[in-house]
RNA sequence: GCCCAGGUAGCUCAGUUGGUAGAGCAGUGGACUGAAAAUCCGCGUGUCGGUGGUUCGAAUCCGCCCCUGGGCA
């Protein structure tokens, strides 16, 4: 880490990732604290004006430290993309740059980390009637005639995929559709380049993780996540979209339908949220700590972060920057 | 105490006329290039409650014992 020159090492931004409920969050804010830096979300779902208390966004003591960006931005009746919230972060990292302060990414989205950091195909931005085509032929067709639609028109997507991965087969039709080319072609292209960056990875015990994830989730019911799942329902939104998805919010619906008691949605929540927090180490071991193109870990703590870490860390960026 | 129904994987249960056991869920490992809190893929040995017996062979049939639930006293 000393091998870098100043004048490069001042244009890294900080990246601080880490499952959910492994104090990522707090970490960031101290670090804002301590090195004068601006905190910019990469949590595909924190970015939704909707769900504050659901999505654990930051609350306001920890926003009175340090200036943070990118939390409740978007309205819930839109759907994000890595691609639209790589340009709203990249805005916030120029900002604070441009202030003087250090930009400092937190979030478990590893998609929008890489996205950010540089592995993102240029592929233009699909019209949405695209995917609504795609959607009303699987309605009507089912998966499998999409699939077959995909292997005349993308053999070497199509190959590529899980005859099952509804997502990513809708994904490669609407680019091969919208752009006459395979969305494989496009991913063989440089990715779009991204600032350097210097992560702090956060990875408990998986114990400890779990621990933490059932406890805050009965947290955020104290805390009125019932409530803001009612006033989410009301507005009636499209079942489909990502904040329709967020973890809690399917079981929470369940429950305010009477479809399931308190309790057993409370479990099914904690459940997901395990789930969630388990894809997400996986992500970060095979794709970040293992990546074969050298991504710099600065630093990796391999508990829940506490304040007994802070100092350690800042240290630790201090002396990088 | 008597009668009935059960005791099989962490949980809920299957297991055909005896051929040493398998589903779902949970858990776990993984994939991941514009919906990613999404989407998808792999992984099943466990004193078949215990013990004695019948049998070439017992989760399966018989005896006794233990435990759980229900009923009758």
């Amino acid at each position: 880490m000393s091998t870098h020159t100043v004048t490069e090492a001042s244009n890294e931004v900080v990246v601080v990732a880490g499952p959910t409920a492994s104090g990522k969050s707090a970490l960031a804010a101290d670090l804002a604290e301590d090195l004068g830096g601006v905190v910019i979300n990469a949590d595909s779902m924190q970015v939704y004006r909707d769900l504050a208390i659901l999505t654990a966004r930051p609350d306001a003591a920890a926003e009175a430290r340090a200036p943070h960006r990118l939390y409740g931005v978007i309205d819930g009746a839109e759907a994000c993309s890595a691609a639209r919230w790589r340009q709203l972060a990249l805005v916030e990292i120029a900002e604070a740059q441009a202030a003087g302060l250090v930009p400092i990414v937190v979030g478990g989205t590893g998609l929008y980390l890489r996205a950010l950091t540089g592995g993102l195909a240029p592929v233009p931005e699909i019209p949405a009637p695209v995917r609504a085509a795609a959607l009303a032929m699987i309605e009507a067709e089912g998966l499998a005639a999409l699939r077959a639609d995909l292997v005349r028109r993308d053999p070497v997507m199509a190959q590529r995929l899980r005859p099952r991965d509804r997502q990513r087969l809708i994904r490669a039709w609407e680019v091969v559709t919208a752009t006459g080319r395979s969305l494989a072609q496009w991913q063989a292209d440089p990715t779009l380049p991204g600032p350097a960056a210097s992560w702090v990875i956060v990875l408990p015990e998986r114990a400890d993780l779990y621990a933490a994830c059932n406890a805050r989730l009965l947290a955020m019911v104290a805390a009125g996540a019932l409530e803001e799942v009612r006033r989410l329902v009301a507005r009636g939104l499209d079942p489909g979209l990502p904040v329709m998805k967020a973890l809690g919010v399917p079981e929470f619906i369940a429950h305010l339908h009477g479809e399931m008691a308190l309790q057993a949605a409370v479990a099914a929540a904690q459940q997901a949220t395990r789930r969630y927090a388990k894809r997400q180490t996986t992500w970060l071991r095979t794709q970040v700590i293992a990546d074969p193109r050298r991504v710099h870990i600065a630093a990796m703590l391999d508990t829940q972060y506490s304040e007994s870490h802070r100092q350690r860390t800042v240290k630790i960026i201090r002396a990088r920057r």
